[in-house]
DNA sequence: GTAAAAATTTAGACGAGTCTAAAAAATTTT
DNA sequence: AAAATTTTTTAGACTCGTCTAAATTTTTAC
C-alpha cells in the first residue's frame, strides 16, 4: 500500500508531533529522517496528495486521520516485533530496535494479528511503550520525564527511549527498567543531574539520561 | 548489503539454474521476475559488476560462488520463516509463501540464527524443501517428480511446489504432504494423468499436478 | 519597521529499477 | 547458406527518493 519511505515519514511525524497533537516543521523532520530539508518538502507534497498529511507551505505538517491511523499500525507492528524478539528469541532490549525497524514494514494483517495472539496480546513492549490494538487504539498513560520531577517525589518507571543501544545497556546495568519504583532525592542545580533511590540504592543520572526516563506518578 | 531486487534476482537465478548447475537465459528470468527482458539485461550487468554472476552477452548467466552463497542465505531465511509461520503462528502451508517472500529480506544474521535455534534447527520447511545451514550447506535429496515415475513404483513425498496456494489447498485436502508414501498404479497415455495409491485410497492427479510433487524412491 | 538571519521551497540533477521501440545477434526454417 | 524468426541488447525515457544551489518566505534582531 505505502512505501517503506512513506511509512517512515508517517511514523516520524507521529512521534515528533507527540501523537498527532501539534504541527511538525520541515527541519525537525529532516533531522529525524537523516535527510535534507528539500527532500522532506518533496515528500510532504506527495503525502499531502495521498491525504495522509495536511501540509501548509512554510508552516509545517499535520497527520490526517488516515495518516495517524497508518502511523499507529506501523508503531503497533514495531512494538509487537520488539516484544517477540525479547520474549521468544531472547534478544536483549538494546538489540531489538534496529531489527524491528525492518520488521515493522512487513505487509500482512494476518501475520501481525497472529503474532499479537501468540504473544498473549501484550499491552506494552520491552521498553514500556504501549502497543496500539488492531484498531489503532492506544492506551497512553500520563507520563512525566525524570528531568521534570522535584526532589521528594516518587514514581514508577513506565518507559524509556528505545532507540539508543548504549543508553539501554547502561540502564540495564543499573536496573532502571519499566515497572521499577524510584524516588528523587536531589537535583544538582549546576548541571541538573539528579540523585535517585532505586532498589534502596543511590543512583545518579545526568540530565541527558533523565530526559529519557518516563514515569507515572 | 544488497537491495531487495538484487536478492530476488539471485534467488530466481538459483532456482532456474537448478542450484547453480546450468546457465539461465534472459527470457526465463524475465518471466520468473514478472518483468521485461530489457530490464533483466540491465540488472545482470549490475550483478556482474558486483561479481555475483558471470554474464555473457546473448548466452545467459551463471551464479558465482559469492552469488550462490548469497542466494542460499536468502533461501535459508525464506524456509525458516515459513517454518516459523506454520509451527508457531499456525498458518496453513498455502498461506506462508507470500509472507516469507517479504521476511526473507530482513537483514540480521543474529535474528535468523536465533530463529533457527527457536525452531529447533529444522531440516526442512513445511513443503518439504531442505533448509540450508548457517554456512549455506544444503542437504539435497535425489528427488524425482511424480510425472516421471512408472506404474508399479513406490516413493515417499519429499516436497511440493510452495508458491501456488490453490495447489497447496488441493493437496492438503487430498492428504498429499511430505512424508506420505504413495504408489503409482497407472498412467493414462492420452493426457498423462496418473492414478496413485495414498493412505490406501485411490487418487488421480493431472500431469500438471504430478509435475509439482517430488518424491524420494 | 527595516535589515539580517534562519527556515523553507523551487529548480534542476542524479541513481536505481523499470519501460517501449528499435537494433543486433543467434537460432530455426526452408 | 540465405531468409525468416526468435532472443537479446541498446537507446532513450519515466518514476521514486534523494541531492545541491539558488530563490523565497518567515522570523529575529536592532
Amino acid at each position: 500500500m505505502f512505501s517503506f519511505t512513506e511509512e517512515n515519514y508517517l511514523k516520524a511525524i507521529y512521534h515528533l508531533s507527540g501523537g498527532a497533537q501539534k504541527s511538525v516543521l520541515t527541519n525537525e523532520l529532516a533531522e529525524a529522517m537523516q535527510t535534507k530539508a528539500a527532500s522532506v518538502t518533496d515528500m510532504l507534497k506527495k503525502l499531502a496528495v495521498k491525504e495522509l498529511v495536511q501540509y501548509e507551505r512554510y508552516y509545517g505538517v499535520n497527520l490526517t486521520g488516515k495518516g495517524k491511523s497508518e502511523a499507529l499500525q506501523i508503531i503497533r507492528k514495531h512494538r509487537l516485533w520488539e516484544t517477540f524478539l525479547v520474549e521468544k528469541l531472547s534478544f536483549t532490549w538494546d538489540e531489538v530496535h534496529e531489527v524491528a525497524e525492518q520488521l515493522e514494514h512487513i505487509q500482512s494483517p494476518r501475520l501481525i494479528n497472529k503474532l499479537d495472539e501468540y504473544l498473549g496480546f501484550p499491552k506494552s513492549d520491552p521498553h514500556g511503550d504501549p502497543i496500539p490494538d488492531q484498531h489503532g487504539k492506544l492506551k497512553a498513560l500520563p507520563q512525566v520525564s525524570l528531568d521534570q520531577l522535584k526532589p521528594g517525589s516518587k514514581g514508577t518507571i513506565s518507559s524509556v527511549k528505545d532507540d539508543d543501544p548504549e543508553l539501554l545497556k547502561y540502564l540495564e546495568k543499573i536496573g532502571a527498567k519499566p515497572g521499577k519504583k524510584l524516588e528523587v532525592v536531589s537535583r544538582e542545580s549546576y548541571d541538573e543531574s539528579v540523585e535517585i533511590l532505586l532498589d534502596k540504592r543511590k543512583v545518579f543520572f545526568s540530565k541527558e539520561v533523565s530526559k529519557n526516563i518516563l514515569l507515572v506518578i
